[in-house]
RNA sequence: UCCAGCUUAGCUCAGUCGGUAGAGCAGGCGGCUGUUAACCGCCGGGUCGCUGGUUCGAGUCCAGCAGCUGGAGCCA
């Protein structure tokens, strides 16, 4: 007789009324006495298994009864219908083979646990199926993002890991010994993608990026993924444009693909449903005045519920970067993400374009705030073209001339007018599944006081 | 770096007024033919984060340290 073929838990409805072979771990169990329960995990998807006393030997009955959870397995059976689930399907075993048993308990029990417990476990926590739902959407984000810029006309032209000078002067950095030389781990590969547009018109990296400010809170990791697209003759609306569109391509796609991750993760998806074009663009100045209405309305509830604290509020001052309750105010005021652009020079990079129009001093730059209090996603805008201008900044912010001498090529042959933005994958991530913290956004976080695993 | 909170069984937690340690789950044994974090009965399981202090007596009160969590700043 024919073995029967080696399946994935995937793929159980085009064999339904067939004998298959799985094989995966023991994801849990349950008994009844003359019936158990297996599901078992393949990493495609979880599927249930029955084994009725009658249907197996007796040998592979006692198996199915005592198999510890995250076994290695592999089991063969009949694939039907759940009895009471139409469209659930199940397999009806009819033998049950231990490949290879724990070596102990395992660790994470289906109860609950804290995050610093899983966190410790997380090379086994990443077995579990919300992890897996969360890690899928990040597949399916990344894809996204790649066919995107692909699609698009752009270049792949990967930065460098490490470089010889803080690039914006302004994160800390980890710091290496390179040969005898510092170098420091990018913080953004952004001054090498305009070298990129100026070679390839459009072009994107794609990596890593590290900080290593002692940042303890929920939306910040000391290494994440970033994407920065930059592009050659584009100015900030076309930047607000691109922006959009890669938003809008990444939230369709997760919807359109992964329903079934999104349900295990209980999202909202009408939320996600919004997220279409046009969004909302809003000026510094406008942004400032959502702040002070905001505010005059706590002074109003202060002076009537005689909170005095509250009846303090000051107003937010002109010329300051909003804090990340600054930013909830800004975007609960709208459904779909908001870009707010032309903030003032003094907080931005020392690379963005001045706003000649505008005698304040404003950059043309903007900062995409995800909806439902994810804070900002994007971070971009147009960059300074003229190496006069760009001279004086990078005096003003006392930066090393020298290590920006190829940079200032870049405008000593052929400037030009452009603009890109970076990406944060893991906010993205996080903003799409509806997670309170970016650490379950990768696969091993590293963060402040997080190395291992 | 600063502010706040937490640390008791493998895990998640309770522990009253300061009087010698408790539950659920997990694990082991037994029962149950449709379970879904199954259920029912029994059993084993403790350096109460560490160091010192107050006290006849400290899981409990005090001090210091460590670890963790959340927030601020920085940013994606």
């Amino acid at each position: 007789m024919q073995a029967p073929p080696v399946v994935s838990t995937a793929d159980l409805k085009s064999h339904v009324g067939q004998r298959i072979t799985l094989r995966g771990w023991l994801y849990a169990r349950r008994s009844s006495g003359k019936i158990h329960f297996i599901e078992l995990r393949d990493g495609f998807g979880i599927a249930s298994c029955v084994a009725g006393k009658k249907d197996i030997s007796p040998e592979d009955f006692e198996t199915a009864d005592k198999i510890a959870q995250e076994s290695a397995i592999e089991i063969t059976g009949d694939v039907k219908e759940h009895p009471k689930k139409p469209g659930v399907f199940e397999i009806v075993l009819a033998s049950i083979k231990v490949l290879a048993p724990t070596a102990g308990e395992y660790p994470i029990s289906p109860k609950e646990h804290g995050t610093d417990f899983l966190m410790d476990h997380r090379h086994l926590w990443l077995r579990s199926k919300r992890q897996h739902a969360i890690m899928r959407v990040r597949h399916t984000i990344i894809q996204a993002i790649r066919s995107y810029f692909d699609d698009g006309g752009f270049t792949l032209v990967d930065a460098p890991i490490f470089t010889p000078n803080a690039c914006e002067g302004t994160s800390t950095l980890f710091e290496t010994d390179y040969h005898g030389d510092k170098a420091y781990l990018t913080q953004s590969g952004q001054l090498y993608m305009e070298a990129a547009a100026a070679a390839f018109g459009k072009a994107y990296c794609f990596g890593p990026t590290f900080r290593a400010e002692k940042s303890k809170t929920r939306r910040h990791l000391a290494e994440f993924w970033m994407v920065e697209p930059e592009v050659a003759f584009m100015d900030l609306d076309g930047d607000m444009d691109l922006a959009e569109g890669l938003l809008c391509t990444i939230v369709e796609r997760v919807l359109s693909q992964r329903g079934e991750e999104l349900k295990v993760l209980e999202r909202d998806t009408s939320k996600l449903e919004n997220v279409k074009k046009a969004f909302p663009r809003i000026h510094y100045d406008e942004a400032v005045k959502i702040l002070n209405e905001h505010r005059a309305q706590k002074r109003e509830e202060g002076k009537t519920k005689n909170d005095a604290e509250l009846a303090a509020t000051p107003d937010f001052p002109w010329g300051e970067d909003f804090g990340a309750e600054d930013e909830t105010v800004i975007s609960s005021r709208f459904d779909k993400p908001v870009m707010v652009h032309h903030y003032p020079a003094a907080v931005k990079a020392f690379y963005m374009k001045r706003d000649p129009s505008d005698p304040r001093g404003v950059a043309c730059c903007v900062d995409v705030l995800a909806p439902e209090g994810y804070g900002e996603v994007i971070g971009g805008g147009q960059r300074e073209d003229d190496l006069n201008i760009l001279l004086a900044a990078i005096e003003h912010h006392k930066l090393p001339m020298s290590a920006f001498e190829w940079y200032l090529d870049l405008r000593r042959y052929g400037t030009f007018t452009h603009a890109g933005f970076g990406l944060g994958v893991e906010r993205a991530v996080a903003w799409i599944c509806g997670l309170p913290h970016v650490r379950e956004t990768i696969p091993f976080a590293r963060m402040m006081n997080r190395l291992s695993p």
